[in-house]
DNA sequence: CGCGACGTTGATTTGCCTCAACGATTGTGG
DNA sequence: CCACAATCGTTGAGGCAAATCAACGTCGCG
């Protein structure tokens, strides 16, 4: 059951047989049911989330009472506040779930412990935030530079079918734009295919 | 002359004398004239950039010819496209200095071998791309939650002095607004400061 | 069935862009 | 050392992308 969090680990590092059961054992194993939080504003976030199966947002209520997504999560992905878990202190963010969901939670004193005597750890780690860094280096250039319906675009090519998962007012909140406009952006590219 | 990197290092991970004296032999120095690029477009980033010295900026050219600043960088930071620099495939960006520029740079091998071979390197990275991760997230909240103006203003707290050490239109470009809706913002801030 | 969540559509407004023109400063070659 | 160009910031007019407001249709679910 807990073979996709190794099988991720094992593909960005080296491990053995009996750091795997060590790490394994740090992990502890969570159903989630639709529309539960894991994490909420105010909160410090104590562990790293690892998706096993389902679906979660991250998101933050501004001042103005408007939510805005700030990352996505599906299986062989974290979803966590790192900002909070690291520094510990208190987050902004809800991770909320959008679908019945199996989850890997590990404490930050256990992930600790992992980074110092696993050495495999370190490395999955650093290559999991270079590759998080990179993917999201993109995703700020976009917003910078982009238009909406050029940022919608990329978004379908780059998360193929994730939109038939989550609810678009969702996607329009990532995208940073408002559920209106993200529905005429849909009906101008559907009547541009057509003719 | 590169204890900055030296000490930026000693900050993040435990590394003992031999292990320094490896690290610093797998740095190459270098003097960058401002102006002078260090990546161009089309070129594969075969380095990472530690600036001891100076003032660089990332930035790359959309298809209408629109500059937009990916990012800065100043001393005691790196500046690098890392995604070119670990995939090895071909940078979109420029890189060019700001100021005259003293730089460390190492080559993928040779930090490769370094990971390998040094314990501390590999955690010094993984807290490098940690902390790069969270600041560029809160970047990304903010282009997609906050007004122009409240960009502008959360930059000038975040790096406090900035303001004076690189042209105004580059900020605005690194804001991801023109550089005359920069110049109308900055005037209705000092408009009403003075009521 | 009825309600709430979600998507759509149209009208209006607004934040920001583009274009254009003009000072101020810097720097550079004659 | 000056003249001229280039670079940078400012300002105003007009326009566009996207937000907001409001209303309505549809679907799934309690």
């Amino acid at each position: 059951m807990s073979a996709e969090l190794l099988e991720h680990i094992h593909a960005h590092a080296d491990i053995d047989q009996d750091e795997a059961e060590i790490i394994l054992r740090a992990f502890k194993s969570k159903t989630i049911h639709k529309h539960e939080h894991i994490l909420s504003p105010g909160e410090i976030c104590r562990h790293e989330t690892f998706i096993i199966s389902g679906c979660f947002k991250m998101s933050y209520v501004d001042s103005q009472g408007a939510e805005h997504v700030a990352s996505f999560g599906v299986e062989n992905w974290y979803i966590s506040d790192f900002y909070s878990f690291l520094s510990e202190k208190p987050s902004i963010y809800t991770i909320t779930a959008l679908e019945d969901s199996q989850i890997l939670q590990i404490f930050k004193p256990d992930l600790d412990r992992l980074l110092n005597t696993i050495r495999g750890m370190e490395r999955y780690y650093r290559i999991l935030f270079q590759n998080a860094f990179v993917s999201l280096q993109s995703r700020t250039m976009e917003q910078i530079s982009a238009t909406a319906e050029e940022r919608y675009s990329t978004f379908l090519k780059r998360y193929p079918g994730f939109q038939n998962r989550v609810p678009q007012y969702l996607i329009a909140s990532y995208l940073g734009i408002s559920p209106q406009f993200l529905s005429k952006i849909r009906r101008r590219a559907a009547h541009r295919k057509q003719i």
